[in-house]
RNA sequence: GAGCCGGUAGCUCAGCUGGUAGAGCAACGGACUUUUAAUCCGUAGGUCCUGGGUUCGACCCCCAGCCGGCUCACCA
């Protein structure tokens, strides 16, 4: 930071060198609490409503510990509020209660955003709210930065809290995500339940007969979807390495190795355009089962999904940016060439590749000059059908170009046993019956590299070492990956990915 | 990558037709021993995102750039 401080930081430096001068630490080493605020103040009313407090209201004394959040000076006494993990509790500082000296102090050393511990007993002030009796305090943590508070105002009749003027400013609450959780107590709980749906989905899973697994996240080969990777270099082998796209070819592995059904919840890399869908680190879960085809996979994540929305929201309904959404099975499901043609008028096999084409110009899809039929086919797909599909749907059936790993359809020659979920208008999943067949899955690479050297960086690379792991048999396999991070938007009724990122990318600072 | 919007005090924001920057909160000093957006009196605080240009004079107009948001493009 630079040398010369603005006034505001100075005057906490200051603060700084008279603590010191003092011999007061103002970093202190520990803090013995008895109970988190939320505690202190439940075992206070407990007593309460026992008639087991003494004379003069007070109940037994606390010691809690907490950041100040603020500060109501009143001369000779002052209200403070202190936020630890659980919550805030007020704190009554009484000139006559600590003594000049200890009191003194309080009123010329702290500020916002100090982090101290008091020990004192509870009661209730006159307007109602238990509040710890400071008898002693102790400085914990000096700030030396004012943390960007708003000023609270809880409403009498409703009891909702109203932030005036707080820490808003997108930019700042991304790069001091810090600063963000500190002053904004409904950006800690989104992350809360972030762990929750996390932990949910393991859970269900490991219910479920599910393996956990670590695969690489350093590849030398990347596969499994269809995206540019990062690329890194490893200096002592020499060579490039990837950071994964997808988990999927390293989990099939595994089942050709005999476990039967494993998942994985990792951060995946893609290295592409940031939006509020998009961030190029994301987390992604994905599970493999032997035995299962993609009819098994629909009513599996029908049931973890109705099991994570009713541990999280408590039903099966969730409103996410004003729309209502129901995670009541079953989703529906449609196959994708019958919606795109009910959406055309037409049925796209009869359509020609240029009154596809034609028909993608209309809607002002450019740059289709050189793209394929299958990939006219999703553009239009994309454009017609998704933004209708709201209501959880599983979209059946793609063409079989644009799924290479998946297996045929067992009766439709064209397309491929795969679906993809959507939820508001978004993916949110996509799973098929593995395509098992290593000759099958050899040409469908081979394919890919064609695109490749047409200039498509994100087809697939042709994996010998995953044909080699196909001709020793993978079993019949269902298998899904599933965007976390877009799950925990709709969870948690965020319409940017970077509200459930805690550190989400952004360009450097300078 | 394109379009639109934004960047002014620590925070949230205002700033007219171009005339030399303001409020609330926070800070600092003072009053106040049950307040809670505490209140009252006073004080201080600015690289107006950066760099050019136009002008007697630019937060304001023009050009270029940086950063962010949204939309589009991209994206299994």
């Amino acid at each position: 930071m630079s040398d010369e401080l603005s006034p505001i930081l100075r005057a906490r430096r200051e603060k700084l060198d008279k603590l010191r001068e003092r011999d007061l630490e103002p970093f202190a080493y520990r803090f013995e609490r008895s109970q988190t605020s939320a505690a202190a103040r439940e075992a206070f009313e407990s007593a309460e409503s026992a008639g087991a407090l003494p004379e003069d209201g007070h109940g037994a004394v606390a010691r809690v510990g907490g950041r100040v959040v603020s500060w109501r000076g009143h001369g000779k006494s002052a209200f403070a509020h202190i936020e630890d993990g659980d919550g805030r509790i007020q704190l009554y500082f009484k000139k006559n209660v600590l003594g000049d000296e200890s009191f003194d102090l309080a009123l010329e050393m702290l500020d916002l955003g100090d982090w101290i511990g008091v020990a004192g007993a509870p009661f209730r002030t006159r307007t109602g709210e238990v509040t710890v009796r400071v008898d002693e305090w102790q400085l914990l943590t000096k700030s030396l930065r004012p943390l960007p508070f708003g000023k609270v105002e809880v409403d009498a009749e409703t009891g909702e809290r109203v932030v005036h003027s707080g820490f808003a400013d997108t930019e700042s609450r991304y790069r001091q995500r810090y600063a963000d959780l500190a002053v904004n107590p409904e950006v800690r709980d989104v992350f809360r339940t972030r762990a929750q749906i996390v932990r949910e989905l393991r859970q269900a899973l490991d219910d479920a007969g599910f393996l956990e697994v670590e695969t690489p996240a350093l590849q030398p080969l990347y596969g499994g979807a269809a995206a540019r990777p990062f690329v890194t270099h490893h200096h002592a082998l020499d060579r490039e390495m990837y950071l994964r796209i997808a988990d999927e070819l390293y989990l099939k592995r595994l089942i050709v190795g005999g476990y039967e059904a494993v998942y994985e919840i990792a951060k995946d890399f893609r290295n592409e355009g940031i939006d509020r869908f998009h961030n190029p680190e994301f987390t992604m879960l994905e599970f493999y089962r032997a035995y299962w085809d993609y009819h098994d996979l629909m009513d599996f994540t029908e049931a973890l999904l109705a099991r994570v929305v009713a541990a999280v929201v408590g039903g099966s309904r969730i409103d996410f940016q004003g729309t209502e959404i129901s995670f009541e099975a079953p989703f529906g499901r449609i196959r994708f060439m019958e919606a795109l043609g009910e959406a055309l008028e037409a049925d796209p096999a009869t359509l020609s590749d240029d009154d596809l084409r034609a028909r993608a110009r209309a809607l002002g899809i450019e740059d289709m000059g050189t793209a394929g039929r299958p990939r006219v086919l999703d553009k239009l797909f994309g454009e017609l059908v998704e933004p209708g599909l709201v209501q959880p749907t599983f979209v059946m059936d793609h063409p079989i170009e644009l799924s290479p790993l998946a297996k045929p359809h067992r009766t439709d020659p064209g397309v491929v046993e795969r679906f993809e979920l959507y939820v508001n208008g978004a993916e949110l999943a996509n799973a098929f019956s593995e395509l098992n067949d290593p000759l099958d899955q050899r040409s469908r690479f081979e394919a890919q590299t064609e695109l490749r050297d047409a200039g498509d960086v994100e087809a697939h690379q042709v994996d010998e070492d995953y044909i080699r792991a196909l001709e020793y048999g993978l079993p019949p396999t269902g298998g899904l990956g599933m965007g976390v991070d877009r799950l925990v938007m709709l969870l948690t009724d965020q319409a940017s990915i970077r509200d459930v990122i805690l550190f989400p990318v952004l360009r450097a600072e300078e």
